[in-house]
Order: C-alpha cells, then structure tokens, then sequence
RNA sequence: CGGGGCGUGGCCCAGCGGCUACGGCACCUGGUUUGGGACCAGGGCAUCGUGAGUUCGAGUCUCACCGCCCCGACCA
C-alpha cells in the first residue's frame, strides 16, 4: 500500500513544492527565476551526473568546456535558430561599473558599451561550432564527439522550480560526423542511453519519440525526445536528442576533406538532459509524506538509526548498527558500494530522525533499539511501502540488498502502471476533448499539418508530444480534420 | 505582459484606527528525555516591503512604487 496523493492540478503544485521543501532539496533564490539547488537537491544531481558521464565516456565522447558568452551574430547565423531562442536570452551590454555621484550606489559605466552584444547562453551549439569549423579538417578527424557539463540561462517568462528554472545545469552532447546515417545512429544512441538511464536508474519508464515538426528544436532536422508521465498525467520531456542534418554546418562552414578529396559539411547532433530530471523524479515517485528515492539515485540507500536510552545501551545499538553498515558498505550493488549512512546524532530524536530521512526519501530505513540487540535482530523499513519488518541480525544485509532491488524494481512498475493505465487510444476529437481533462496520454491518429495540432493546443491545452518510435503503421483519420493519417501521435497537457 | 493573492523577528503567522505589536517553529543557556516530529524553566532576536498622504494618533485607511507566490501566454 502506498499513500495517494491529490491529483487537482493546483494542489499538486503545491504538493510538489512541499516535497522539495520537505526534502530539502532546493528554494528560491533571491534572484528572479533562478533556483538555490540545496546540498541534497545537488547530491541527487551528481549521482545523475556520475551515471550519465561514465556512459557518455564509454560511447568514445569526451568532455570539454566552452564559453559562457556568445557573441550575438553567432545566434543569428542559423535562421531557424534564431527565430526559436532569440526572445529568451540575456544579453551582456556593457564591461564595467563605476561609481555613482552619490558616492554609494553603483552604476553601469556608459563609457563602457560593447561594441557587440554577447549573449549568455541558452544552449552551445553555436559558439561549439564556430570552434569545430576549426578543429575539423579532414575525414580523420570524424566522428568528433564532445560533451559539456555546464550552465545554460533561458529568460522564461514564467519559472518553476526544477522544472523550468531561468538559469539550470545540464549536460549537452555535440557531435559531428562524415554522414548523413552516422549522425542518425548518433542522435538514436543518445536516445536509447537516456531511455535505458530513465527507466533502469530514475525508475521512470518513458516514451521514446519524434517530435512533431512545430515541436522539434530551433535548427533540428528531426527531434527525438523521451516523454514521461507524472503521477497527476500530465506529460514531461524528460530528454532530447537532435539531429540537425547540414543546417548548423552550413551556417559556421563546419566542412571536411573527404577520401575522395571532396569538401563537405558534416553532418550534426546534440543531446541533452537538465536539472529538470530531478523535477521529473520527484513527481514520478513522492508521496504525501515526501520524496521517495529509487535506490540507484539515492544518495543513502540504507540508513540506520539507533535507539538507544542509557550510554550503555547506546554503546551496544550503536556497535550492531556500525556492525551492519560496515558488512553493507562492503557490498556491491549496480556495480556501486552501497552507500549507507548511520545516523549517530545526539541532538535529535528518534521521531525526529525517522522523519527525516523518511521525507528526504531514502529507501531503506533500519532501526536498531536495546530490545532488538537482545533479540538479535533489527527493524527495517521500505519507503515505499508501509510498516515494519523484524528481520534477524545474521540476515541484515542480504535483506537490506533484496529491499535495494525490490524498491527500484516495484517503483518502476508503478510508475509504468501509471503511464499505461493513462494512456488512450483515441479515435474522435470529441473523444479527446472529454478525456483530456483528467490527464494521461492520448494516442490519436494526425495528419501532420501544424494548423491541427494548433487547435487542439488552443482548444485543449495539449500539445503533441511525440511520435512513438515503437509503432506499426496503420490507416486512419486525422482526430481534427479527418484526412487521411498513417502513425499516431501522443496528445497530452505538459509541464 | 494580462488575471488573482500576499508582504509583520531566521521561518509560519495574529492584528482590522488607540497605550509596551500576539503566538508557534527555529535559535541560545540549564535540566529532564529518546521504540514514529520530546518536555520544563529562563533568554536573545522587529527600521511592520519602500515612499508619500489622510488623521490628535497608521502595522491597520488612501495612492504610488518595489518584491514574492498562484493561474495564463513562452519553453527542456
């Protein structure tokens, strides 16, 4: 059994909120759209971090760093690019400050203009490339395959925490090949490693797909995307990879000398996922009590709190909990020591520790007291379940490590469950208009024209999220317009 | 940028024209506690968002500005 939670759109926000706030994982900050990512909040980050890089790393990529600041006639060198992230960016008029007259207040030095205007930016592929029209010069020097960890700042106009912050972290992939197929494969692997690390290590469970084209990326020949459903059924993009064909080597002259002596554009992609995974991890699987964590991300997967009254009882409990974390530490799992934290504090209580680590999500509780000692044995908890288990000391940790699989096991099952059970095949606009409000996804055949998909955004409120990849083709009739259609489309409300 | 709501110790908030701004959480000191958010006693912490106005008197009423949150438009 596992608590509900509220589903009406406007008390799920809030209980989102309350769970970072419970879990202490990240606040407002005092600058407008930007978020202060709390040591939890990050530890979640660098477990992501961690995974994804080792699998970036074994693919051939390397990681590198590129500037921060863009000069303004980069972005404007690919016109479809231009057109999509323009409007969002902050931009870098001047260089210095001074003084004002008033001797106390600090003024921007009018003197000191730049003479062209850098922009901070929204994502790299621009300043990489004008660097990549450098570095490739032959056949030789393809495929070329560059990560960057980085910052990246969109002015949103409206601004939520982890899910769309103005300013937020991520990894972006850039890579460029001799052809056309190379850069497709590329752009599908990028797909499947986010697929594989959603559903294996976040426990989300994910639809994989093409964006439409009024949805794909500024500049993309084609997007893929991995669609997740939250908890209340609306839809998340979780990850994007993108195949932008010639359009970014044209615009930055990005050629090479090819074997036959010929010179050619490479052929491009890149790849991303953000902070707004943990948004999309903490909707998938909290509760009204708070985060709940899959033992792959977690940063303790095992705590153990003592209980204890006297020092002497203290010094038994706290030997048989040191006693089990070492044998634990020893362990592992997913090809990671287990990571297990005693909770030694003397400053806080039990209740108050239990609650805690409950609401930071972890997802095995042990509690060792004087009467378990005496009886050999401990109590161990799920967080994604209630109640106790007494389990026998000599059987601890290969407990502990059946729970670690079982929980990530069952939290991607429900979450699954979730999507599956909310997604519909839908065969009539009116179909789609009287089930859209209670959420889930809506698989409708469309004929492809962006004047259909317009409706129904602004009738509706939802958008086209992806094409699945995983579909036979199959004769219907657009759900809007009635013309002919050959594949289905997901339709969903989105965060 | 529109629509709604709100600004009072670090946090949550009471106050609804009148004397020294109420309380809880958190914090500090001492003691007792610890099997699901401890208790007692004492203590420290406030330019009531900013500015102007009305008034004998403003946290309270009026206006302007600033900031924050929620709902839209925009988006990973």
């Amino acid at each position: 059994m596992k608590k509900t939670l509220t589903t009406r759109a406007a008390d799920y926000n809030q209980w989102y909120l309350d769970v970072i706030e419970a879990a202490d994982l990240a606040e407002h900050s005092d600058v407008k759209g930007a978020m202060v990512i709390k040591p939890y909040g990050y530890a979640i980050w660098e477990r992501m971090q961690k995974i994804l890089d080792e699998r970036i790393k074994e693919h051939g990529v390397q990681n590198a760093y590129f500037p921060l600041l863009i000069p303004k006639s980069f972005l404007t060198k690919e016109a479809s690019h231009v057109e999509g992230f323009a409007k969002e960016c902050a931009v870098v008029t001047h260089y210095r400050l001074k003084m004002a007259l008033d001797g106390k207040s600090v003024i921007v030095d009018p003197e000191a203009k730049l003479e062209e205007e850098l922009i901070i930016r929204p994502t790299s592929e621009t300043v990489m490339y004008s660097t990549f029209s450098r570095w490739i010069k032959s056949w030789r020097d393809l495929p070329l395959q560059i990560n960057q960890w980085a910052n990246v700042m969109r002015w949103e106009m409206r601004t939520r925490l982890f899910l769309r912050t103005s300013e937020f972290l991520w990894q972006e992939g850039h890579t460029a090949h001799a052809t056309y197929d190379e850069a497709e494969a590329e752009a599908r692997w990028a797909l499947s490693m986010y697929e594989d690390f959603t559903r294996d290590v976040l426990a989300m469970s994910v639809v994989p797909g093409m964006k439409t084209e009024s949805e794909k990326f500024a500049g993309a020949d084609h997007t893929f995307t991995i669609e997740a459903m939250m908890q209340d059924g609306k839809a998340l993009q979780a990850g994007t990879s993108h195949n932008l064909g010639q359009n970014f080597a044209k615009a930055f002259e990005v050629k090479f000398l090819g074997k036959e002596n010929t010179e050619e554009y490479v052929y491009q992609t890149s790849w991303g996922v953000s902070t707004r995974m943990i948004g999309g991890l903490i909707m998938s699987h909290s509760d009204d009590d708070g985060l709940v964590l899959p033992p792959r991300i977690a940063p303790h997967q095992v705590v153990i709190i003592p209980i204890y009254k006297t020092d002497e009882e203290r010094v038994a409990v706290e030997a048989a909990a040191h006693s089990i974390a070492q044998s634990l530490k020893a362990e592992t799992m997913w090809e990671e020591k287990v990571r297990v934290h005693v909770d030694t504090r003397d400053n806080k209580s039990f209740g108050e520790k239990t609650y805690e680590w409950l609401k930071k999500g972890v997802p095995v509780r042990i509690e060792i007291g004087p009467r378990d000692v005496a009886n050999n044995s401990c109590m161990m908890m799920r967080r994604d379940r209630f109640g106790k288990n007494p389990i026998e000391l000599g059987v601890a940790v290969e407990e502990a490590l059946k729970y670690l699989i079982l929980i990530q096991h069952d939290l991607l099952e429900a979450n699954m469950q979730n999507r599956l059970t909310r997604t519909h095949h839908v065969d009539s606009y009116d179909e789609l208009k009287s089930k859209i409000e209670e959420g889930g996804f809506f698989l409708t055949h469309w004929c492809g024209d962006n004047a259909c998909e317009k409706k129904v955004k602004e009738e509706l409120k939802a958008t086209t999220r992806c094409i699945p990849l995983a579909q036979e083709n199959e004769e219907g009739t657009c759900v809007v317009c009635s013309k002919p259609s050959q594949r289905r489309v997901i339709f969903a409300r989105a965060y």
